[in-house]
RNA sequence: GGAGAGAUGGCAGAGUGGUCGAAUGCGGCGGUCUUGAAAACCGUUGUGCCUUAACAGGCACCGGGGGUUCGAAUCCCUCUCUCUCCGCCA
């Protein structure tokens, strides 16, 4: 959430940063919502002043009562009742302002960093990096799909009869591989100062709305009506709550955490594109870092982090890029996002299986996580977190380049954790 | 799921209608003393908002919301959470 400060003060960088993610009406809004914001200031002052008054009758009405002057006291008590009469009308027209600055607030994307190319969509995507050399495979290359019922190791078919589609049922070597990647990111995450968490995978309202979920991506969400709690679509959304209603010490800045979950999605609305096999699934497993920073650090820390998740592709050995997304075509809550697409070699298709942002004070404005400064000072700390990474897009590239007449090759430094070197048929 | 108890500042813990933003202790910070440290002593110690160029002033906050009252940490309603006992159970 923008801080409503910022808005008034930098009205013109605010109009252009909406405009950049393609926001609609942004314009009329932030109109409406600098008048209404005049507004709530006027009743917080008139109403401050009338409580003012009636604090200082009700002490005078109870000295008097002491003293045994009940007539006067009994004055003094009218004027209260009146003064408060006029208080609740000002309080009740304060509230529904409150309310309406909020409305438009929560609707309100955070703005771009200025280094984020314009563009609509994922076309116009800028790639500032790429590695690797793209595998040439034989004529009768296999997709993932395809491979993986071959060598009996994810099998989609049970998951639609257990479940429904998008929720794969790893079998054997496939189970294992999971279970090796899962170990292996932590592994990596935890020697690179991250500390490891194991988050409840079901939260509640406020956590949804502390990340910026909520009310943006409400319907994406599953929801447990029964106790009023939702599936976390990623490990993002309970550990950056940690942090919610904090205040850190400056010293205790950076954090740096990391967890793995399941992440749950329903991913209404995008039936029928790029849904195939491991593509686009409503369970998946993802090892995510998230950092809080000193706003002065945070994009230093965004570089980083992009240079540890690019530093586990090339591990895993797979050729991918980076892009720097552009305003379209970033998240509600992002301020800028890189994100890393690895290339399928069999489905020629870069596939996204990172991304890495930063959310300046975005999230922690909803979160209330600030930290003191040298001087007492308070202010909100930046919020960063980047997939590291996600398992079913790796596993679909993991499948389709390193397939060979042996089997499926598994990377070296999985092999420790796989306990395998190959994927064989039995 | 049933019965009971409770939620107060960083922590512990007083406070049951008026001068309580809140005693006291611990902790934290600053100082005195000391060669230094400890002890002792003195001072200080929350958050948010509004007015103000600033100095300063005001308002709100004792789990959340609502109510009674001239006046609520204190009374009433409601929600949430925690603890204890019983039941069930990985």
């Amino acid at each position: 959430m923008l801080q409503i400060n910022f808005i008034i003060d930098n009205k013109d960088k605010v109009l252009q940063g909406l405009k950049k993610k393609h926001f609609q009406n942004a314009e009329d809004l932030i109109e409406k919502i600098i008048t209404l914001d005049k507004e709530r200031k006027k009743l917080i002052t008139q109403s401050n002043d009338i409580k003012n008054k009636i604090n200082t009758l009700s002490k005078e009405i109870g000295d008097l009562f002491k003293s045994g002057k009940k007539e006067e006291a009994e004055t003094l008590k009218k004027q209260s009742v009146d003064l408060k009469n006029q208080e609740t009308e000002i309080d009740s027209s304060l509230k529904k302002t409150e309310e309406e600055i909020n409305n438009i607030l929560v609707l309100l994307p955070n703005i771009p960093h200025t280094s984020v190319p314009e563009g609509k969509s994922a076309e116009d995507n800028e790639v500032v990096f790429q590695y690797g050399e793209i595998p040439q495979l034989p004529e009768n290359a296999l997709c993932h799909w395809d491979l993986a019922t071959q060598y009996d190791i994810i099998d989609f078919e049970t998951g639609v009869k257990l479940t429904g589609a998008g929720f794969p049922v790893y079998k054997g070597k496939g189970a294992k591989l999971q279970r090796a990647l899962i170990n292996f990111f932590l592994d990596q995450a935890t020697q690179n100062g991250y500390i490891e968490i194991e988050p409840p995978i079901l939260v509640n309202e406020k956590s949804g709305f502390g990340t910026g979920q909520l009310p943006d991506k409400d319907g994406q969400m599953y929801y447990v009506c029964e106790d009023k709690l939702y599936l976390i679509p990623t490990a993002e959304v309970p550990i950056t709550n940690i942090y919610r209603e904090m205040i850190l010490k400056e010293e205790d800045l950076p954090i740096k955490n990391c967890g793995y979950t399941p992440c749950f999605r329903r991913e209404a609305g995008s039936y029928g594109k790029d849904v195939r096999g491991l593509n686009r699934l409503h369970q998946f497993d993802k090892v995510e870092i998230v950092q809080i920073t000193h706003p002065e650090k945070s994009y230093q820390t965004l570089e980083e982090m992009r240079e540890y998740v690019a530093g586990l592709l090339k591990m895993l050995e797979l050729p991918f890029r980076t892009v720097k997304l552009c305003g379209g075509d970033m998240s509600f809550a992002s301020a800028l996002t890189y994100d890393m697409e690895v290339f399928s070699a069999a489905q020629k298709k870069w596939l996204e299986v990172s991304s890495v942002s930063n959310f300046e004070t975005f999230q922690t404005n909803r979160l209330k996580c600030r930290f003191k400064d040298k001087n007492g000072k308070t202010h909100l700390t930046h919020s960063l977190n980047g997939s590291a990474l996600a398992l079913p897009r790796i596993v679909a590239a993991l499948l389709e380049n390193n397939q060979t007449e042996k089997g499926i090759k598994i990377p070296s430094v999985l092999v420790p954790y796989t306990g395998f070197e190959y994927i064989t048929k039995h």
